[in-house]
DNA sequence: TTACTATATGAGTAGATAATCATATAGTTA
DNA sequence: TAACTATATGATTATCTACTCATATAGTAA
């Protein structure tokens, strides 16, 4: 691959990456993991004002992992892209790792 | 897991992924992947400014997924965290299926 | 129609981040 | 020792981000 397709690349990468990287947008992809949800149930589970809740949402839609429908009043929001989820499995070992690294300091100081 | 500590492993999630989300942060990780390198040599396959990079690198350290050793004048980084590069193995699968939606989306217009 | 509800969006603000440049540190070599 | 090299750090500035609050939109129900 050629120089600049590379940075094409990662830039592709870091702004999906940027776009997970908030603890609120960690949460609704964890609570939408096991199905659909509307805002005002999400915002609920994320602890946070609605407004709030819905522009985090059409952040993770605009990278193309959530999309939704709309029902009524409601929109009901889902996750798009599936592969995020091995994703996380991926982090959770790294959060461990680091968390068993911490243990072994402590120990020897 | 109660409330609290589910909201602790999200902010733990959300600040390695934030120390992922730049794009020479990523080619970084991409060069050091096959194995240690100094910061001169970092720098140039990034194509940034060497104090620029010493800082994106530092980034890298804090979360725990670079680590260093010195030799001589040089500082040699290499990959701590090594379940990062499966990490990237799920962002390229999300990035494809993006680049495939894209395309299939031109097909019907 | 009006009142109500769910969601989205815009303005404003505070705080975080990244890049650049200058300077400091510390190891090397003459 | 002085001069040189690799790296790190601090100050500054510009840009980006997240949150809050107010307002807008659009569907529902009386």
């Amino acid at each position: 691959m050629d120089k600049k397709s590379q940075k094409m690349v990662y830039d592709k990468q870091a702004e999906i990456l940027k776009a997970l990287a908030h603890p609120i947008r960690i949460a609704i992809l964890d609570f939408l993991k096991d199905g659909e949800q509307c805002v005002c149930d999400i915002a609920e589970f994320a602890g946070s004002e609605r407004s709030n809740v819905s522009k985090h949402l059409s952040v993770l839609v605009s990278c193309g992992v959530l999309e939704f429908r709309k029902e009524g009043l409601k929109v009901i929001y889902s996750l798009k892209a599936r592969c995020i989820m091995d994703f996380f499995k991926c982090i959770t070992t790294c959060v461990k790792q680091q968390a068993k690294d911490s243990e072994n300091l402590l120990k020897v100081l």
